[in-house]
DNA sequence: TGTACATCAGTGAACGCGCGTTCACTGATGTAC
DNA sequence: TGTACATCAGTGAACGCGCGTTCACTGATGTAC
């Protein structure tokens, strides 16, 4: 920043920069194209063009790039999830609000795997290490992660009477299960390959089964 | 068989014998400590106690070794839902019993999960080649592969009147989305450590869910 | 404003590793005569 | 029953590969005087 001219190959300098971001982007896109085994430290320096033992100025270890490459994936479910719910309308009855939320939290999240099999599934190869990771890494827009975005779906669903409060402890578990076992059907188990229409139709009949059954 | 001497290491011949058998063996315990990727060619070889080359007497490359390997861990989760389900006593009632053998089938693959996380996550590590593989392969004692089971159980309920027909169809992807989806959280992901009493409780309140929302 | 200097981000060469796979081979086995 | 032989399952050495990681280094940067 300080008093750099804003040329365009400033970034072709000696002293990168921003070479952590530049690393974590780089991997993240190699896991989008092939999921968390494809985020290779060397191939990332590579990308990048820099020295591979560049990248241990950043990062303890591979794991430590992929656990950042991981915080981004779970960042981009949960704007996705945000970009679903975006677009719904409280036109008054707020129950139905509540309920057109839940469904948009299991909606995006579909929607985000199918799109994104490759960051999806990186999204969930946590380490140890990471649960200790600062949760705004791993939030969307709003500063929430995709489970927080669904807790706060079912929080709603009390609070619009929908959902009895008895049944809210826990929940969060239920409707993950459902929504993220569907999803992993979809992308690598039987029902991979599915079209869309398909694929939507049977998203919108597990999300009624849940919240017939939660 | 033939005319060999029933000597204790008639095994340690030059002519192995049953090398893919064995082969297919080392692979699954390998499999079974670390998962599909702990499914290592030179180390199944090793185990065995041959060289590294001689696999490819018996498998086209290392894919072809863990797919049949995949197939083995499924057959091994068929025979744990097997299992649950032949502790149920029929007492009369039908319609209880076929539910009961639902949640057996849900209830043996949450168990299976927990207790062989590496074989389970094998057995869902299908490549394409799998998919046109002999479900015998990968089938328990009773000639059923584990969807196969579910399947029954739903019919069986459909066939006491529990299930709606008309619910029927697809009703194998809802089921197990949830299940599959609960297995995934409680061995990789953010349920992951649970304990057996808690593990067990929301397993319960899981196939509740669909039970009650199929 | 000008110069000396400490800092530390990135370099480049090297390491050991274990993998999957290939290839010409060997020798125990069971069969044909 | 005895011998010659074809078969083919397993050998052993070698290959190239790309990885993660280390280490002594260098030189652009910003700071202290």
């Amino acid at each position: 920043m300080t008093s750099a001219e804003a040329g365009p190959r400033r970034r072709e300098k000696y002293r990168h920069g921003d070479l952590r971001r530049a690393l974590v982007e780089a991997g993240t896109e190699m896991a989008r194209e092939g999921g968390p085994q494809a985020v290779v430290l060397r191939e990332a320096t590579r990308r990048v063009g820099v020295a591979p033992s560049a990248a241990y100025r950043h990062f303890e270890d591979r794991r430590a790039l992929l656990d950042a490459v991981c915080s981004a994936a779970q960042a981009a479910l949960a704007v996705a999830i945000e970009g679903e719910l975006a677009g719904l309308a409280g036109d008054g009855n707020p129950a139905e609000l509540a309920r057109a939320r839940l469904r948009g939290v299991g909606t995006g999240y579909l929607r985000f795997a199918r799109a994104e099999p490759g960051l999806f599934r990186t999204a969930f190869s946590a380490s140890d290490n990471l649960r200790s990771a600062a949760s705004r890494d791993r939030a969307g827009e709003g500063g929430l992660t995709p489970f927080q975005l669904l807790g706060a779906a079912l929080d709603e669903l009390v609070e619009a009477d929908v959902l009895p409060r008895e049944r809210r402890p826990g929940a969060e578990f239920l409707a993950w299960s459902a929504v993220h076992g569907l999803a992993m059907l979809l992308i690598d188990g039987p029902l991979r390959g599915l079209e869309h229409p398909e694929a939507r139709e049977v998203g919108q009949r597990l999300i009624d089964m849940v919240e017939r059954g939660l």
